[in-house]
DNA sequence: ATTAATTTTTAGACAAGTCTAAAAATTAAT
DNA sequence: ATTAATTTTTAGACTTGTCTAAAAATTAAT
């Protein structure tokens, strides 16, 4: 069906899209593949002779909806074995990333079904982004990065906006972790940095942390 | 490291060495992967230059040691592989081969020691064949073909020659497992079929069967 | 020991995916 | 409205892995 270098390039499309109301340009998919803008056009151009992206040259592309379904099924995936490596085979969460990339390629839908059933169908994964379902539905929580709650506000942490593993690592090290219950007690105007209290204990976080850290606010 | 295509090739060598003394034929891997000649001959001249073969022109390949080890660790990835889809995600035996194809490609050790662990280090996958340590050595049993016992000889079914899925279904279909004890009642000799008691049940037994199922005497 | 059949290798081609360098189009700046 | 800067596309090349067809080597048969 799709090799791997299609199915990569559908899920960087797909995570470009989210936060994007235009075509997705050539330059954005080369730089999140670390590739060549000139790779880009032409692998572009295959995906639209496959029907999974219209593409108009200059003007950047855009999923189809079998192009948003193929690119929910791969991440679909790469969550779900997220999850396994966490809860069955004792990885950290920021160990999970790099071989969820290989294993979301695996092709067998049973195989899929299986892993979600052994896991309890999940809902998030241990970075607390959303599980597609099966036709690529994703349940939207409303989360908050922390930078943005004020004075008193609290919530609970349920997410990351960067998952790479030197974050990941540095919020264990702090003891931040999903499901944690988060509070700001103060907000310095001129660093923005904040003091929050979390569960019981007291933390000082630069403003660039609070921005990568999601709340749940209540 | 190796791609994929490398490490298919290593595996087809690695089992086409177990039961040959000299060098592996460039036509024997051909048919093995269902490939051309032509193509062994150049993948073969790569291996070598990559010190996982010794190769001389016409006289066939023979891995080396780095080579052995190699190939054994794909085939100790593609069993273990095995043995989880059928304990953990309620596979059937004849269904888990072609997944396994896939997965044996995935690269982290960390993930094959704790699929290891996870499943419990088991010896043997779900055809009966041995699991490779993380060194490379096997753990080999004497079995014998079910078509070279005696009458009145006896033993348990360890293992399958064919593991294709049709035979496997057949093995289904007619109740026979690994585990199972077996008794020769009778042989045949214009057919060479059998006569067999299986636990409790007797049954008949074509040629082509008995010849694609190990027993362990006893 | 020649000849014939088979196996293996070479030569040349092709598809997928990538790259560099140059041309073309778009966007930003004067 | 031109000119300059940036983005995107094209053209041509390279690598990996494969194939067909032809040549060379080995093995089998007479
Ligand atoms: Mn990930
Ligand atoms: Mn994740
Ligand atoms: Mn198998
Ligand atoms: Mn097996």
């Amino acid at each position: 069906m799709f090799s791997q270098s299609e199915e990569n390039y559908l899920k960087a499309i797909y995570h470009l899209e989210i936060d994007a109301d235009k075509g997705i340009s050539t330059n954005a998919i080369a730089k999140k593949l670390d590739t060549k803008a000139s790779s880009v056009t032409d692998m572009v151009k295959k995906l639209s002779d496959k029907e999974v992206v219209v593409y108009k040259k200059y003007k950047g592309v855009k999923l189809t909806n079998l192009g948003k379904k193929t690119a929910a099924s791969i991440v679909r995936k790469h969550r779900l074995w997220e999850v396994f490596l966490v809860e069955k085979l004792n990885f950290s969460w920021d160990e999970v990333h790099d071989v969820a990339e290989q294993l979301e390629h695996i092709k067998s839908p049973k195989l899929v079904d299986q892993i979600d059933a052994f896991l309890g169908f999940p809902i998030h994964d241990p970075h607390g982004d959303p599980i597609p379902d099966k036709e690529g539905n994703i349940n939207t929580i409303d989360k908050s990065l922390l930078s943005t709650l004020t004075k008193n506000e609290s919530g609970v942490c349920v997410g990351v906006n960067d998952s790479s593993s030197e974050f990941l690592q540095f919020l264990d090290k702090k003891g931040i972790t999903l499901g944690k219950q988060i509070t700001v007690l103060e907000k310095e105007n001129f660093d923005d940095s904040l003091s929050i209290l979390i569960e019981d204990r007291k933390l000082s976080i630069s403003n660039k942390i609070a921005n990568n850290l999601y709340i749940q606010k209540k």
